[in-house]
DNA sequence: TCTGGCAAGATTGTCTGACAATACAACTTG
DNA sequence: CAAGTTGTATTGTCAGACAATCTTGCCAGA
């Protein structure tokens, strides 16, 4: 219902995605592949093929002739996907600091991470970790990170707001300095803060029960 | 032809990346889907549903209206997953460690560290792995590590033998020594001189001169 | 009333056939 | 010989069909 511009099976996939950051989609909702057909008024191909995409990317879960669903993440997933993501963003992070050695400019990577702390939202997240990425010039980082359900774990744990700029810009600014060693070092450490931070708001608060189908 | 015991597409993306270990299957090989279908006797839903897993887990690319080909890695992209690779198992030594270090047993992954040196063969090589990731207990590691495409990386390179079990059996006693730090250094050196030997026999022997679009 | 099994319905996995859209190859023509 | 045009092959998507399997509700018996 949003996006109606691209070729089939990647504008369900891209809808899917959005609906997880704005709340139309649930973790633990069950994709009927009828429900699907009807909502974007495709054929069944294309919510296969759309499906096979999100359970490939870690999105939705797939069991046998029991259909999909969002992938719940239990808080130990949590935390897996946490660590992994910290060690990829620390590559990403050194080498984007190696480019910046040999020459490369940081101009817009800088320039993403202000935009992102001042408005903290989705369209900023994705285009500050583009500029990561590509100044990171790593092509297989670049496949990999975004199969990281970030957005699986910020539709989870609401607690994941705009906070922490803190380790973000020293990370950025290691990378700046053409510092690899400190970038991938901070770039860690952001990620160790988010997820020690996780695991006190979830001692707190309790964790997250949704009310599926 | 080898595996008939899956589940149709299953079997099918078993099948060729077996293919691609034993030479059946190369890179830069087209793969048509009518050529499928006869090859293998099923439908062609079948075949696009494995080719698009195939696609998503980067071992072939998926050109609109253009077909698939197995995906071939130019030398800047062999170097990047090498250096995902090891960070990612330098993740799983550390956890692995941590999990040594909290009572697990190391045995198992001595065991297959110690098959997989003696035999150097693909399953030994699985087992080794699967030890590894099973003792991190990391669902996410589980899941990115086989979408790496080291087969892809082993298929291209033939020079990656058996050798260098130095450095792995470093990185296993660490591991078995619950050093979580040491663990993950020598996973990451064990990587690094790997890239490094090959970056030598690349410029010796010539790199693969693919004749890309 | 509760529990166990059974049957009906719903959903998925796969096949077949079909048609439009596109890319590649060969051919014609100036 | 070069450029444009046509033809063919392949892919993207749809529609319908059937078997396999899961889920749900119901019924019989203790």
């Amino acid at each position: 219902m949003k996006d109606t511009s691209a070729s089939g099976p990647d504008a369900l996939v891209r809808d899917v995605l959005h609906g997880l950051s704005d709340g139309r989609f649930a973790p633990g909702q069950r994709l009927s592949e009828p429900d699907l057909m009807a909502l974007y008024g495709v054929g069944r191909s294309t919510v296969r093929e759309a499906l096979s995409r999100l359970a490939a990317g870690g999105v939705v879960t797939l069991a046998p002739h029991r259909g999909a669903q969002i992938r719940r993440l239990s808080p130990q997933e949590v935390r897996d996907v946490l660590r992994v993501t910290g060690v990829l963003l620390g590559l990403a992070a050194r080498q984007a600091a190696e480019a910046v050695a040999a020459g490369a400019s940081a101009a817009d990577l800088v320039a993403a991470a202000q935009e992102y702390d001042a408005s903290a939202g989705a369209r900023a997240r994705a285009r500050y970790y583009r500029a990561l990425t590509r100044l990171a010039g790593n092509a297989e980082l670049d496949r990999m990170l975004p199969s990281l359900q970030v957005h699986l774990v910020r539709a989870q744990v609401r607690s994941l707001g705009g906070g922490d700029a803190g380790g973000r810009s020293g990370m950025v600014a290691a990378i700046a300095a053409a510092d690899p060693a400190q970038a991938e070092a901070a770039a860690r450490s952001h990620v160790a803060t988010i997820l020690t931070s996780l695991a006190e708001t979830g001692r707190e608060s309790g964790d997250h029960l949704d009310r599926s189908a």
